[in-house]
DNA sequence: CAGTCATATTGTATACTTTCGATATGGTCG
DNA sequence: CGACCATATCGAAAGTATACAATATGACTG
């Protein structure tokens, strides 16, 4: 119950010439928004995933781990950029880390993650770059 | 074939420790990172959802199209702020228009949409805000 | 055709993200 | 323990996104 008490602000004009009830209207449509800390908690994972070298970085990782030189070859980018990529990825839950010596071993932490983007890639409708 | 002709750059000194041939560890690197055109494109979608508000406007459309107004009324938000988001959604292509007189309808372009939010739900394992 | 209405666009202040060199950390090896 | 290595973190500059008041647009109404 995080959402939906009263009206917070007033209602649009043009809303109540659309219904007859506006405030019953607008405890709908608000229902039907749902849950804001729940939109920022998905959005939260839609940003971690809405960066092409962060998108790359998982596609190097969906045969196998890697470690970060390799990740860092596979993007031709610096190790630090690399690196917080790496970070963000972590933060979201994306990806998991193994220590062998000084080695840092990334894998990807939950395989559904590239159902999401294949779906993804379906809808963006991207043509194959052939 | 946009893709994975030469190493660009040099390549870590790291790798060359941790392969045999780095120069084909490289190669085969950068073409499980995928194509960078793609992965943009997708990282464009993803950066369309990953907007709280913006997933909030999805929703209140999930179950049929809203006019502008009923949108303002559900995310509680200024005229404005909408109109700049459902631009956002619109140039996305996850939402399409329909204009009656002065008011504008919008509604979601494709219902797969819903399917991707769906699994990042269940990703993000949110917990029910009850 | 003047007024009003719903929405779109613009302008801008502010906040967040990204990039990457420099530097810190913590491991390994001689 | 001293040099070196792989990675992480920091910090500053540049880029991008967000919010929203003000204003423009284009439609309906008298």
């Amino acid at each position: 119950m995080t959402e939906s008490t009263e009206p917070i602000t007033e209602l649009p004009d043009s809303l109540t010439r659309l219904h007859d009830d506006p405030v019953d209207a607008a405890t709908t449509l608000r229902e039907r928004a749902g849950d804001t800390d729940v939109a920022e908690q998905v959005g939260c994972l839609f940003a971690a995933l809405s960066n092409p070298q962060r998108l790359q970085l998982l596609w190097a990782l969906r045969d196998g781990e890697c470690c970060v030189c390799e990740l860092q070859t596979a993007l031709d980018a610096p190790q630090s950029t690399v690196a917080s990529h790496l970070r963000c990825l972590t933060d979201a839950g994306l990806v998991s880390t193994r220590k062998d010596g000084k080695w840092s071993y990334y894998r990807p932490a939950d395989p559904a993650v590239f159902e999401l983007v294949d779906d993804a890639l379906a809808i963006a409708d991207v043509e194959a770059t052939e």
